[in-house]
DNA sequence: CAGTATCCTTGGTGATACTG
DNA sequence: CAGTATCACCAAGGATACTG
């Protein structure tokens, strides 16, 4: 049995004890613990910025203007949460006006990677997907 | 600049015809036909999945019950867009009771393959993230 | 058993405005 | 420049009930 839900509050992981309320579930599937990176994953921005910041460390501004359609808000929560996991590095140089950088830590660099690997995967079978869902859609239409 | 919005509606993928109705955006980065197996891999069911069928081809009841908390409509759904993603095979046997058996197709299990690398990432590096936020929290919280 | 249909909730997201 | 704060929305997902 694979548990998905939220196993770990914010509060479990922050406290630093790992009392687990619920039965242990970790022997059968790795997959309940996966569940952290795959939210980093899935959602739209984060990838997005682990691979812009795969060529470099950015500014605030550069990212916002290379991500087309992020709002401020998505940015910065995105970052912040990104920086919070250990993924990335925000250095904050007090001119002014203030300048803010954020590069990938040793670790989210190698997250990077996995994401990189990722991308390749879907460009390389992305024709195949294409077509398979033009099969089964005109399968379901064809024949009605 | 990465576009990020739905650039490809299901029509357009489906029509068979790639009119791109925006500007040209694949040149500069890659991320943008991403999209499809980001989403993909990002919600939270189709990895659970696709991890349980990298052992073998399944059931729909024993997928039900592997995998627990998910409802039969996302069970479906979810089995559904893989299917229709060529990455799960759908195989009925019309007994009574029916039985209904899932498998990897071959490009699914190249998929597979990724998340299992993913989940390997996430394991490795899963006490790291949670220092880290306990590291952030605990300076956000001690110093207000 | 393996779904489909329907209703309903919630939180992730965008839009907008303000600030050190 | 690099954010924070607030509101408002709506589609993803859960609960429940029904069916071939």
């Amino acid at each position: 049995m694979i548990h998905n839900g939220p196993m770990a509050e914010e509060g479990t992981l922050t406290s630093g004890t790992h009392t687990d309320v619920r039965e242990p579930i970790g022997e059968e599937h790795p997959i309940c613990r996966l569940r952290d990176v795959l939210d980093r994953v899935g959602d739209k921005w984060s990838v997005l910025i682990m691979d812009l910041l795969g060529s470099g460390p950015q500014r605030y501004s550069e990212l916002h203007r290379s991500i087309d359609g992020i709002s401020q808000r998505m940015l910065t929560l995105t970052l912040r949460s990104l920086e919070r996991d250990g993924l990335v590095d925000r250095t904050v140089t007090p001119t002014s006006p203030p300048r803010v950088d954020y590069a990938l830590t040793p670790v989210g660099a190698t997250l990077s990677d996995q994401v990189a690997a990722l991308i390749r995967w879907a460009d390389d079978h992305r024709e195949y997907v294409a077509r398979s869902r033009g099969r089964y859609d005109t399968a379901r239409d064809g024949t009605p």
